[in-house]
DNA sequence: TGGTTATGTCATTTTAACACGATGTTCATT
DNA sequence: AATGAACATCGTGTTAAAATGACATAACCA
């Protein structure tokens, strides 16, 4: 269990996206936009959205990303496991064999907390956290300051545009 | 909110610490050998842990550390804060005034998250962990294992002794 | 009381992950 | 065909993780 910036990015990414998905697919250019990431970065954590089945692209113009379910059915804990995912590079290799074939301290320790974090954070749907006062009122917002500046709401010059970092 | 494996070192380490201080400080050099983790980064976490005022040292011959309160009353949130405590490198610098001078989607949603996950962490606490069986069983194990190698057990011919990595 | 040893503390280096940029390719729509 | 988008790969600066080594200090003993 590994919980960092990463995982905030996908987060982020994927309310945006259920948000915005019910008019068609959704550019990760639109994400980018709207939520200060960068696009390039949008395409590792889409990459491996999509692997896990979060997600579904459509490629061609008028393409884009869309949710592979409804946003109730798809739970925090599991996006976060998507960008995650590490080699799990325990000196065990995960196979729990660190300590003269046995598991050791870290492991059951690590592997019970992880679980029980899972447990709680898979009991937050996508859905959930749409309905928060607080998140609904900075979406709407965000909208709202896409749509005063048309320049940027459909035709962009080139591809990579702005600024970063976390 | 942060959680890496340098919460699950500290972690380990305190809990280790949390089952040997009944008979006086702990060094760091025995945790080290039982837990695996390298000296020098334990020294590192200890310095942090200390700080926060959650383990107190003692130096000289017998020396070691040992917890500051008992361990029903140290909660895990506390030892991961302790070591994770970054300069909150969000691009709003913890001010909030990411979007116009409003909070960004990203900081509503993860404050919220990471306000239950401290709620969460912090109604564990290391007795807690204490009491689970099978972490116990592993600590059985791996004292006695130490015991069974007493050219470990006390005198060693230098410090810094052995590989390592998590 | 002064030296020796076991310990903690500090400074520095090495290593890997993060986040991003750039470029190019594939696929579907028009 | 031409465009717009996903997809793939390589490279890079920056930061944090992890490990190393040198230094300082407290306790014990002669």
């Amino acid at each position: 269990m590994k919980l960092t910036s990463k995982g905030r990015y996908a987060v982020t990414a994927m309310l945006d996206l259920a948000f915005h998905s019910q008019a068609g697919p959704v550019t990760l250019n639109q994400i980018s936009l709207r939520q200060n990431i960068s696009l390039s970065y949008l395409e590792q954590l889409f990459t491996r959205l999509r692997r896990r089945n979060l997600v579904s692209s459509t490629r061609g113009p008028g393409g884009g990303y869309s949710l592979s379910r409804a946003a109730n059915r798809i739970v925090i804990g599991e996006i976060i496991a998507a960008v995650d995912e590490t080699v799990e590079t325990t000196r065990c290799n995960g196979a729990g064999n660190c300590q003269e074939g046995r598991r050791c301290l870290t492991h059951e320790l690590w592997d019970d907390l992880s679980r029980q974090i899972y447990r709680f954070l898979n009991d937050i749907t996508l859905a959930n956290l749409m309905d928060e006062q607080l998140i609904q009122e900075v979406a709407i917002r965000q909208d709202r300051k896409m749509s005063e500046r048309p320049e940027i709401g459909l035709a962009m010059p080139g591809r990579r545009t702005h600024p970063h970092h976390l």
